[in-house]
DNA sequence: GCAAGGTC
């Protein structure tokens, strides 16, 4: 019988397979490993007939890339010199006993199968471990499966229809690895060296001032957030109010045209609206609308809400939830995903948070006749669905995080498997001296989903009286008002999430470690929002958002929903905003003050460094062309910045002063 | 004493 060995990239993914495959398959331990076992059984492969299986897992990357002991001394080497230094890869520390485990089954299999996530990353894992198998057994073929979920019969179709594996996209990462650690360690090098006497030194600690394709564009964004809100000059503005009284209640009427930022212009204006005297209703209409149900949660999403309203960093939130993963309460907490697999029993889902004392009754709600299948996104990994509780587990046995989070990816879950909100909304237009000036109005009809998901909102307005098109009547008040546009505020955790998310900085899973290392390099701190000075100087309270004249008008009731969750968000609230230190302002500052056309606090190098990586995925280029060639560009981004590295002490040195003076 | 990526 054909011995065969697979591996997956994961315990769990592993797990499933065997299960699938191999009905309950027999696991064994692996020796100084826990949480990696093997899974024996026979199963029938289309190409290989019967088949004696092996299902193991890797955890990860095995492999790690570094420099020469030569070369790993600080002193040892001019910094430059690590733009050509040799790189060694070898087995990780921690990884030695997953190594060990995996020759160990090579050596009795004739059959490498393949079952790492079908992503770059995973394509490269995907070769690490057949270099390693080969060693030891280099006879064995090598293939690998295309599976992007675990459902049975996906995964017995992947089993039947094994493909290569794809070493353009495992190029495409080892270009990525060593770039990132040439680059890396010679700018870290390189600053630290040159600025650490100008940084005062706590203890016997040594700061490091690290360099990162990720940290650095990640620090730019607070930093061009915080010199905006610094450099904010207010501009002051006029618009008209129109209020009338009818049925009993005051109508505020906002002006189409917002607010103007000439006050002769808006004193004309009113002054036609004084003599016109009359208003007439142009426009009544009740239609119906909808506040969308959320759409299946992803692992940026996961922390973007976490971070603004479960009073948790995005990174506790990542570790929570990795917790709860492991434990079984949820699913995979890193997915790109936006879309529940047609396939997938997800009332079997619903049903077991049926118990709950919170959300129960609404899950049964849904069990009985309420269900929907959830909206679908435009995102798909092709790995893993949506995040979503997989079992029911009661809050006594969670900690007080862990119940937050696990609350969270269950409300959501069954928001996505409800209905929409819907509501009628009334608008109301009249003419007034030539001028627009509307009302809306919202009243719910039927919150829906809305009850088992508080971290929307959306709520009714005051009724609006009925009006009848061409009824005139002469306003209750008329008059003139100021105010000035206030200043944006600092960045906050989800804000900066999305941005990283919006220009490739990090990936879903790193996102949350490179602001946690910002701040652990004392580039940026954080702080409760609105704990400091008032950053945004609010004028008479008719301050209005950046916004210029034109935009929706800003009648107090209808379209603020965001509003409030931005700001942290009613009962949750506590958002963190992000600030950076005298030192983080002055690396940004001081690269961009070298002069160089590409600064490294822009995202637009990384970006360019995943378009190259892409191109190597499709043949466009390769592995060593994209290497050399950002080495070069990089390289002359470093001799000018060492040549000119007194400015970037200078800025230091400038900004020390200004932190004491603060 | 450096990075970013995977995962436990």
């Amino acid at each position: 019988m054909t011995r065969i060995l697979c591996v997956a990239e994961k315990p769990s993914i592993a797990k499933a397979v065997a299960n699938h495959l191999g009905g309950q398959a027999r696991a064994e331990n692996v020796r100084g490993i826990q949480w990696v076992k093997n899974y024996r059984f026979d199963f029938n492969f289309q190409r290989w007939g019967q088949c004696s299986v092996t299902f193991t897992s890797v955890a990860g990357h095995i492999q790690t890339a570094d420099f020469p002991d030569r070369y790993r001394k600080w002193h040892s080497c001019q910094p430059a010199e690590l733009f050509e230094a040799p790189i060694q890869t070898k087995v990780a520390e921690d990884k030695k006993a997953i190594a060990t485990n995996i020759e160990a089954q090579a050596r009795n299999a004739s059959v490498l199968f393949i079952w790492t996530d079908c992503d770059r990353e995973g394509e490269h894992i995907g070769t690490e471990i057949r270099d390693i198998a080969l060693k030891v057994n280099p006879r064995m073929e090598v293939c690998r499966a295309r599976f992007s979920n675990i459902e049975r019969a996906h995964i017995v179709r992947a089993a039947a229809n094994p493909i290569p594996l794809d070493d353009a996209q495992a190029n495409a990462v080892a270009a990525r690895i060593e770039l990132d650690l040439r680059l890396g360690a010679a700018f870290t090098r390189m600053q630290t060296l040159a600025l650490q006497p100008m940084i005062p030194q706590q203890g016997e600690q040594r700061k490091i001032i690290s360099y990162g394709s990720c940290q650095f564009p990640t620090l730019g964004f607070v930093v061009d957030r915080y010199l905006r809100v610094r450099n904010f000059v207010p501009e002051p503005f006029w618009y008209i109010k129109v209020v009338h009284e009818k049925d009993d209640i005051n109508v505020r009427f906002s002006w189409a045209r917002g607010h103007l930022f000439d006050r002769m212009a808006v004193t004309i204006i009113f002054e036609r609206c004084l003599i016109a005297k009359m208003a007439k209703v142009t426009k009544m209409q009740k239609k119906p609308t909808k506040k969308w149900k959320p759409l299946p949660l992803t692992t940026v999403e996961l922390q973007k809400m976490g971070s603004r309203f479960l009073r948790m960093t995005s990174q506790e939130v990542m570790n929570v939830a990795e917790g709860l993963y492991t434990k079984g309460w949820i699913s995979y907490p890193r997915t790109e995903t936006d879309q529940f697999d047609l396939g997938m029993n997800l009332r079997n889902l619903v049903e077991k948070q049926q118990q709950d004392g919170r959300w129960g009754d609404f899950a049964q709600g849904l069990m009985n006749g309420g269900f929907k299948q959830p909206r679908s996104g435009r995102n798909n990994d092709k790995a893993h669905p949506p995040i979503h509780p997989v079992n029911y587990v009661a809050s006594t046995q969670l900690n007080p995080n862990e119940q937050k989070v696990y609350e969270f990816v269950v409300r959501r879950f069954l928001a996505c498997c409800s209905e929409d909100a819907t509501g009628e909304a009334t608008d109301v237009d009249i003419e007034y001296g030539g001028e627009i000036f509307r009302a809306h109005g919202l009243t719910v009809i039927a919150r829906n989903y809305l009850d088992v998901y508080p971290y929307d909102r959306w709520e009714s307005s005051q009724n609006l009286p009925l009006y009848t098109v061409g009824e005139t009547f002469e306003p209750k008040e008329a008059t003139m008002q100021d105010g000035q546009t206030a200043a944006p505020g600092y960045l906050t955790e989800p804000e900066l999430i999305s941005l990283m998310d919006a220009n490739g900085i990090g990936t879903d899973a790193t996102m949350a470690e490179h602001i946690a290392k910002i701040q652990e390099r004392e580039y940026v701190i954080a702080r409760l929002k609105g704990a400091g000075a008032a950053a945004n100087g609010g004028g008479n309270g008719a301050a209005t958002r950046g916004g210029r004249g034109r935009g929706r008008g800003r009648g107090g009731r209808g379209g603020r929903g965001g509003a409030a969750a931005q700001n942290g968000g009613g009962s949750t609230g506590g958002v963190q905003e992000l600030i950076p230190t005298t030192l983080g302002i002055a690396l940004i500052e001081g690269y961009d003050n070298v002069g160089f056309e590409t600064s490294l606090s822009k995202p637009f190098l990384r970006k360019e460094m995943e378009a190259q990586m892409k191109a190597i995925c499709e043949g466009r280029s390769t592995r060593h062309d994209v290497v050399q060639q950002n080495l070069e560009q990089y390289r002359a981004v470093f001799n000018r910045t060492a040549q000119q590295i007194n400015i970037l002490k200078a800025v230091s040195a400038a900004q020390e002063w200004l932190l004491k003076s603060r």
